[in-house]
Parts: structure tokens; C-alpha cells; sequence
DNA sequence: GTCCAGGGTGAAA
DNA sequence: TTTCACCCTGGA
């Protein structure tokens, strides 16, 4: 399998009263599974029936955007908001195409778990977003679930956020300020319960500039997680999240109830260690490919789960077991 | 209508 | 190391 070079996209659109519109180039990307399958929780579906390919509506920074998976990669067309400099690289650095998934089809292409997930499908990238946006989604996260963890940060964004284009959801996520300002009974108001207790004192801590975000992403992975746990809310689970899908950190695993079923049905992982050691025992096996082994594995299971509800066909295709 | 699970964390036992 | 409260939404 090979890969597009990174960042080969261009603007095809020139005509200044039109939404420009561009083309990112990659030999596998999987826009739904990528912006819509847990990593971010600000993208919607939009469009025709399923067998068609999707288009994903969001916003990257202040810029509402529609992503539609095409061949060699996803036309990019701007709906509302600002363009800034270099828009095309932005998205393609946000998508996560400059990372080259081939090491990973290589290292892990037998592994029992893994392996079928890439060859079935291929293309799920990590995405590289804006870490306080991050931070407060996964936060929002804790004993919640996807429907409900994008409805409270759609609120947060809703209701803090600057409007940036006509549609329901075109709003740029609030500054750390922002929500500081609005304080925990505002959040909780917005339906994001005993969270709110938790957004606010970190948003406080980012505001101030007594924890800086961005400069973790230059930080080593241990020393960066230690940081982040310091922040009430933030355990393991939550700080491997936010190192994985916006702060550069590969070698992050995050371990929630899905991951550790599938570490214990694919790996034999004994049941009796606890998420913590979960997660070095993953380490110690994908190493540097760990966030990217980890969101395969992830949405393996979401497939699963859903097919045993009697919806998508995809995972029946996989192997169901060991050997 | 009820019941239950949902990409956890922190404090107390 | 284990247990429990924390909030509340969507699906069965």
C-alpha cells in the first residue's frame, strides 16, 4: 500500500465570491471513521444513503467546513468562516494524513486483532486537534456516551462559542476564558452534570496560563500525561485521549471497557490487572503505534457491538475469535 | 412507563 | 484494592 505525499493538496476554486474548494490527496483516508468514530464530536454526517460516500459537516477552528471522502483521498469545500493561510495544509495536518500508515499495516499486518481491522478497513487516521477543545470533550466523556458526549459539546460551542456561519452547529469552540467565565452552573444548565465541576477549574488553569496546552505537544509522553492528571477529572483514561488525538503522542493508549475486552478476548491480558497496567502492557506491544493500534482496535468493537444489534455487516466479515 | 449502560474519576472505606 | 457517588441521555 502506498501513501500520498503529505500535504499535496491544492485550491481548485479561484473566484473570490466562491467557497474555495480543494482536494487532499492520500491513498487511504476514512473521513467518517476519522472526525465521527470518537476521536472529536463536533462532526456530523450529512447527505444521501448510506451506500453512497459520506460527507461530514464541522468545523476546523474558526472555519465551518464539508469533508467528502472521494478517491485518493477527501475533497475539502468551505461553507462559512474565515480561510486562513495554507486552509489546505491545516485540514490535511488536522486529519492526520501526514502520518504514514504503513508502518503500521507492516508491523501489525498479522496481528490477530488488528491486522483484519486494517485490511477491513483501512484509512482510520489520527486526528491532530486543538488540545482545549479536546481536553473539554474528553472530559465531557466520563461515564457518558457518544450521542450525549456530542450533544454537550455541541452546547458548550452553541452557547460560548463565536458563530462563524449559518448553520445549527457553525460555531468556533470557546476560548479557555470564555468558559471560565461562564461558570459550573452555566455547564450544568447545558446538561453536562457533575463535569461541569471539572471544566471549569481546568479551563481556569488554561486561561491563566499556569498549564499551557500547546506546549505539551513538545513535552514527553510521560511527563506530559503526569501534567495533564494533575487537572481534577483527568485520569489516565481521559489524559491518554487528549495525548493521542491532539498533542502528538503515538505511543498513548487509552483504556476505557471496550479496549480492555478486546485486549483481554485478542491477547490474553489477565483480567485482574488494573487499567493502568492495561495500558503499559499495550505500550509494551505497539509501542509508538499504540494511539493509532488503539482506535483500530476501538472501532473493531464499536462494529462489533453494532452488528450484534443487528446493524452494519462489516465486522460479520472479520474473524469473531482467537485462532 | 421503567430499566440500563454509557470511551471515568476521585474520595472514602 | 474495592466501592460508591456523581448527572442525565438515548435505546431497549
Amino acid at each position: 500500500m502506498t501513501l500520498a505525499q503529505p500535504g499535496k493538496s491544492q485550491l481548485s476554486s479561484t473566484n473570490a465570491n466562491q467557497p474555495p474548494a480543494f482536494t487532499i490527496e492520500a491513498d487511504v483516508l476514512d473521513v467518517g471513521a476519522t472526525v465521527d468514530g470518537g476521536q472529536s464530536f463536533r462532526w456530523w454526517r450529512v447527505g444521501g444513503p448510506k451506500s453512497e460516500l459520506a460527507s461530514y459537516e464541522g468545523v476546523i477552528g474558526k472555519t465551518a467546513v464539508r469533508i467528502t471522502e472521494v478517491t485518493g483521498g477527501a475533497q475539502v469545500e468551505v461553507r462559512a468562516g474565515e480561510v486562513p493561510e495554507a486552509f489546505p495544509e491545516v485540514v490535511a495536518d488536522y486529519l492526520g494524513i501526514h502520518a504514514d500508515l504503513t508502518q503500521l499495516f507492516t508491523a501489525f499486518g498479522d496481528d490477530p486483532c488488528i491486522g483484519p481491522a486494517m485490511t477491513g478497513y483501512p484509512g482510520l487516521r489520527l486526528l491532530r486537534q486543538d488540545p482545549w477543545e479536546c481536553l473539554v470533550s474528553f472530559i465531557c466523556s466520563s461515564t457518558s456516551n457518544i450521542p450525549r458526549i456530542k450533544l454537550n459539546v455541541g452546547a458548550v460551542a452553541r452557547e460560548l462559542g463565536q458563530r462563524i456561519g449559518p448553520g445549527e452547529r457553525d460555531f468556533a469552540f470557546p476560548a479557555p476564558g470564555v468558559v471560565a467565565g461562564a461558570g459550573e452552573q452555566f455547564l450544568r444548565d447545558l446538561g453536562l452534570g457533575f463535569r461541569a465541576k471539572f471544566i471549569i477549574p481546568a479551563a481556569e488553569k488554561v486561561a491563566s496560563g499556569q498549564l499551557d496546552l500547546f506546549a505539551l505537544r513538545a513535552t514527553p509522553y510521560y511527563e506530559a500525561r503526569a501534567k495533564l492528571v494533575t487537572l481534577n477529572g483527568v485520569g489516565e483514561k481521559i489524559a491518554d485521549c487528549v495525548l493521542a488525538f491532539s498533542m502528538d503522542k503515538p505511543e498513548a493508549f487509552p483504556i476505557d471497557r471496550h479496549i480492555r475486552r478486546a485486549l483481554e478476548r485478542w491477547y490474553g491480558l489477565p483480567e485482574n490487572i488494573n487499567n493502568s497496567q492495561a495500558s503499559d502492557f499495550a505500550r509494551e506491544r505497539f509501542g509508538q503505534h499504540g494511539a493509532l493500534a488503539q482506535q483500530y482496535m476501538f472501532h473493531r468493537e464499536r462494529l462489533s457491538q453494532r452488528a450484534k444489534r443487528g446493524g452494519a455487516q462489516v465486522e460479520s466479515e472479520l474473524p469473531q475469535d482467537r485462532n
